[in-house]
DNA sequence: AAACATTGTGCAAAGGTTTGCATAAAATTG
DNA sequence: CAATTTTATGCAAACCTTTGCACAATGTTT
């Protein structure tokens, strides 16, 4: 049987409700009856049934995290690691601990926010998936219940949400790429239904657009998260008459998939076209050549969710906003000016 | 305030006893009862608090998990995201929910398992660290406390520990260079105070001496977890006069680093020198070349992981069992046979 | 028809805290 | 020194379940 508080006031010699009060530094208890609780407490190795202070206060210091589905690559990806060490390190230096859930369906998702926020097992949530989870927002919504998106909603605007501006970091990235003269950018995105596929595309039609450039379809294609569904979209690309001279990618593992593929197809990468990534993620730095990519500060998202959800469990404001983390473009050696000779190729 | 039991209890005309041998299926529980209550469980959209049941059942289905510190290499590394999509897929499917906590230092990490175990917030412990926490292990021990270790203890044989067979998938690499023709084969080992360096080490050990070769201290040399600490070592050891033929590395992000560090100095793997990492990350298929590794099923070890706590919590069986999961060479381009010409090159 | 076994429910205690309110003791005031 | 304020502590209810035991209502056996 383990030592509950009643153990420790009795051999103070004083009362449970005192020795709570010791704990949670009250201030009306007296120097003398503090050092005198304390020290027993540290003799019998008290520590307090969390479950039971939960019962009471209604509260747990519980953060708790939807995972994407385990089977979906997001997961293998590095930004996952990233992010969870950003949200358990600031959990942690704020005394929360983080509780992971995940459902291998849409069902068993729900029912697993079901039982967080009705069983009060977590104080807030983050919401960490990557597809359309506008249900599970609507259920948190109408209970009031503390959350923050990762990413963005599109159908819910009044909630808490840590985002990038992707809109303006394919802008950006296009924008540069345009300054160094290249003129045929191809642009390879995610999941079509993904809202960052989405928002990245905007971005890049955008600068196309105010440099006067017009919009190629040839040039717009698709792909997954890893370097195998990269393959065949690179080599369609480059087997155009005009085939473009870079190529953005959604995620750094897809540019590492195009620069495999067109290496095993002999080309060369900036040499016969120059590749950019995203995420910033160790494999850019470490691909042969180095990849070009927009550092989003995943780590810092990953602070800043837990941060502010944190503050909307404790009642200190928010309620709504929309966190934007800035991007940082890393130019590396994936990327060149184009090379005029090559300009004119046909496939 | 949110319904109880017994709001439920009322609406059916029963008592909160039998609402709560409905909910846990009580055979003894008519069909006629079950199912009216059931009925009036959805109408009102009850959900059991959790933090009541825990109290009184002792039990939370929460599985802990202690970090490695946020700061660390490790966490960065693909091993870490790839064991917790284990024990997360694992744990879900067999109805747990998993806590992580970490502490910026070995004193606050200790607090936080304080907090988790004494203050039952958890059934049991996954003990992740790559370091010796050999203190926290006694802890759970003398307290009879469920855990398991990913790892092996040097001081704790009693313990339940699931791991791969570090000396012997350092023995397989080493035996098949040797096959290869390999006869100056390096081994870049991690941290030395790590179990895994000293493990791998042995194994290496064992297959030169069956060989009839001599241990050569300028082939063993050491290395974090990055790419950049690589880089010296690489260096010394192509620069010996009989410099290596293969070197074997503790991960693959090591292996890459030496292969940068050899391409920046205009040297060629593998044909000035093979090299082989461990892990079988992404990074290993997608760097050029691809990266010969040994998959120790990291995957299978977080499942694995899961799988035994969660018998131990519900005290089926084990106690103490050190489970080892498999390892598999993954032959990749990194790898040839040495080549004759590069025998007898001095630095 | 009486005695007994079976089946389905309810009562109340227990689990370990926190906290509003009451009260005792000490300090302050007139 | 009596009256009042301040300070420090204790009492007991509340938080929401689960579960051992008692009991009522059936069904079964002689």
């Amino acid at each position: 049987m383990a030592i509950t508080i009643v153990d420790v006031a009795l051999k103070a010699g004083v009362s449970p409700s005192t020795v709570s009060r010791v704990i949670s530094n009250d201030s009306r208890i007296s120097q003398k009856t503090s050092k005198k609780v304390r020290k027993i407490m540290e003799e019998l190795g008290y520590h307090p049934n969390m479950m039971a202070k939960s019962l009471v206060t209604k509260t747990t210091h519980n953060l708790g995290i939807i995972l994407p589905r385990p089977a979906e690559e997001l997961f293998r990806n590095q930004f996952f690691s990233e992010i969870i060490r950003g949200i358990v390190t600031k959990a942690a230096s704020s005394g929360y601990d983080v509780l992971m859930t995940t459902g291998i369906n849409a069902d068993e998702e729900e029912a697993a926010v079901r039982r967080l926020v009705q069983g009060r097992v977590v104080d807030g949530i983050i919401m960490l998936s990557s597809r359309q989870d506008e249900h599970i927002i609507s259920f948190l919504k109408d209970r009031k219940f503390p959350f923050v998106l990762v990413g963005r909603s599109e159908h819910h605007a009044d909630i808490i949400s840590i985002d990038n501006d992707n809109v303006a970091a394919a802008y950006d990235v296009t924008k540069k790429l345009l300054e160094q003269g290249h003129e045929r950018i191809a642009f390879m995105s995610g999941p079509a239904n993904l809202t960052v596929s989405k928002d990245r595309f905007s971005g890049y039609h955008k600068a196309l657009l105010e440099a006067g450039l017009p919009l190629r379809n040839e040039y717009i294609c698709e792909a997954g998260f890893t370097a195998e569904s990269a393959s065949q979209a690179a080599m369609d690309l480059m087997n155009l008459n005009n085939r473009p001279t870079a190529i953005i990618t959604i995620d750094d593992v897809v540019a590492f998939g195009v620069i495999r593929t067109l290496w095993n197809n002999g080309m060369l990468v900036p040499e016969q076209c120059s590749v950019i990534g995203f995420n910033n993620t160790i494999m850019s730095e470490m691909c042969l050549p180095p990849i070009a990519s927009v550092d989003i500060g995943i780590y810092q998202m990953g602070m800043s969710a837990a941060h502010t959800l944190i503050s909307t469990v404790k009642g200190e404001g928010y309620g709504q906003a929309r966190i934007i983390v800035p991007h940082q473009l890393i130019w590396r050696e994936s990327v060149s000016v184009p090379d005029a000779s090559n300009v004119k190729t046909s496939g």
